[in-house]
DNA sequence: CATCGCCTAGCAAACGTTTCCGATTATGCA
DNA sequence: TGCATAATCGGAAACGTTTGCTAGGCGATG
């Protein structure tokens, strides 16, 4: 129903042919029949179709972005870097939630594929079956990953610097003078949070005079934190800092301390990792490691689609983003 | 280069015709065949080119999501709802973000339009001049706003009873013995807001001794609320109450509070509106009235996908759902 | 003046499906 | 056994583009 490129030949008396060229590179047709074609097509309100362009040209001008969950503040913000990255480039982005499930992330993947996006955006793969996975490093489309996975160089990645970041906030903590220091993270197995630890012990056990910290594995929100944090310090109560592997944790952990009547930071030094929204706005204001969340989901498509443009395959391309303390309230200096 | 419906036909000696129909509803084709077509499929590892399909079948399977930033947690829960409800009907769903900016949500359209999209999901079509709106109510997509828009009856919506919201806000302060009331919110123009303060007003003016409220327009956002608050008390130091526009906004309110030393709820009430994941875990837990905004997403997503569906171009359809108040440790009783 | 080449624009194939229609074969019933 | 009817499948058009190829016209050059 909608009007067609043959409508717009019709009424501008030209082929087809003549009024593609016009509308698109314009080259190799007169200006005068380039703008009389411009206008009429103007006129007539004429939108190419851009299945049919695609079914020729072979690019759908959109991309896919899989997420465990865009409610998840980190994802919001890599959605949104993603989105605009795609935008400069006339590209879409369609949004997959997976919840780290399996199954939904091969359906999705199947459903992006069917519609021949130019690339797929994901935050990991190590939910799948390593067939699984050999897969879809062979399914025709570029991949990048937001986890460096060592499984598998198939995939390109874009990633933050969290072994850094661990060593950062070792380090901060250190720097201030404390010595019975903890770590509450998430699942061992999480690729992310397991540099996060890394950086941090290895700093910690490298100090001139060596600290080796409390580290807790839990369920990786808020309230694993809340419970992790009262196992912690009813075992260990003169531990004086906190690093949380991540911001949604350091809240568990305010709140455990809220719980037991502790002051942060006057009891209890606090620092976290991703640098959301809210360790700004929480009280107190939360010390912790920033992530560049916008500027990764951002590189992402970028190199997503320049590996899409080109026509040689090309080797997988990681990258590593730096992250960065931001010092606010939440740390203080042991005497 | 990926396999086609030839390829399928081709290895099991049938015509393509016959792979489509034993692909698809399996129709008018023999068990037999059937089962080989679909082996051989399995096989080649054949994935139907959608974009091919859609333009035979004018579908496209994915519809467009139009918000102003997907980072306002408001937004991610209704993407939530939107992509949930988008793949329970095997569409995707494609994200856009606008900033509010006119010419980007133009554009965005524009680029949907193009993808041939079955239906548009946005949050609000108000920064756009009339003409504009009456553009797109015309494009030939259905197209649902999370607004009530008064001023066009030509979209179908999906909002929260704002008013009502307003209302039970009003009326838990008035339960409460509150008589000193302020109310803290964005531009008047917004049409949720404004319905927010209506309900809420008109509550408090209506109560068995009327009381009229302190009304603050400001930026829509924490620091907004923040300036706004020390505006307020500084004016009116009796205030005891405060309804915030959003939770964000209320965030804002708690840090005002803050910065003057003023005990939540001791000194001063406090209750905010949409129930985001994050107001339960402020301190103190924030009183607020909740707005379901995952269903809003679900639901728009299936009025645009049921009007899609429909030949007969159906009139908008609008719907309203229920808020509720959640009661936790942001308000106290007055004596 | 003839030839060459360039500019312009039309023709048609191609992209990978779905679906209508018709032909062939199988089935049921008398 | 014969005929009507149903089941099965192939052929081909169609969806709306892009793009390679071709032909005509025209200016320039020799």
């Amino acid at each position: 129903m909608p009007v067609t490129i043959k409508d717009v030949a019709r009424e501008s008396g030209v082929n087809i042919s003549t009024v593609s060229r016009a509308l698109n590179n314009g080259y190799g047709v007169n200006a005068q029949t380039r703008e009389l074609v411009v206008s009429v097509a103007r006129r007539l309100n004429y939108r190419p179709n851009s299945v049919a362009r695609g079914l020729v040209t072979g690019r759908s001008h959109s991309v896919g972005l899989i997420v465990s969950d865009i409610r998840n503040p980190f994802f919001a913000d890599v959605a949104r870097g993603a989105a605009d990255a795609a935008r400069s480039e006339n590209c879409d982005l369609v949004l997959c939630n997976s919840d780290l499930d399996a199954a939904r992330q091969m359906g999705y993947m199947q459903s992006l594929l069917e519609k021949r996006v130019d690339g797929i955006l994901m935050n990991s793969v190590s939910a799948l079956r390593p067939e699984e996975q050999k897969q879809l490093a062979e399914c025709g489309v570029p991949i990048v990953l937001l986890n460096r996975s060592e499984s598998s160089r198939a995939f390109s990645t874009v990633a933050a610097d969290n072994e850094g970041g661990g060593a950062l906030a070792a380090q901060h903590l250190l720097d201030l003078g404390h010595r019975n220091i903890a770590h509450i993270t998430g699942p061992s197995q999480h690729g992310n949070l397991s540099d996060r630890t890394r950086g941090f012990v290895q700093t910690l056990m490298k100090a001139p005079v060596p600290v080796v910290p409390q580290v807790l594995h839990g369920a990786f929100d808020f309230e694993g934190a809340r419970t992790l944090t009262h196992q912690l310090l009813d075992r260990h109560p003169k531990t004086t800092a906190i690093f949380a592997a991540n911001d949604v944790m350091a809240f568990g952990v305010v709140r455990a301390a809220l719980d037991r009547g502790l002051k942060i930071p006057g009891d209890l030094s606090l620092i976290g990792f991703d640098n959301i929204e809210f360790s700004s706005i929480i009280q107190p204001p939360l010390t912790t490691i920033h992530q560049p969340k916008y500027e990764m989901g951002h590189a992402a498509v970028e190199i997503l689609l320049r590996i899409a443009g080109d026509k040689n395959k090309r080797a997988p391309e990681s990258r590593i983003l730096g992250v960065e303390l931001m010092e606010r309230d939440s740390c203080r200096r042991i005497l």
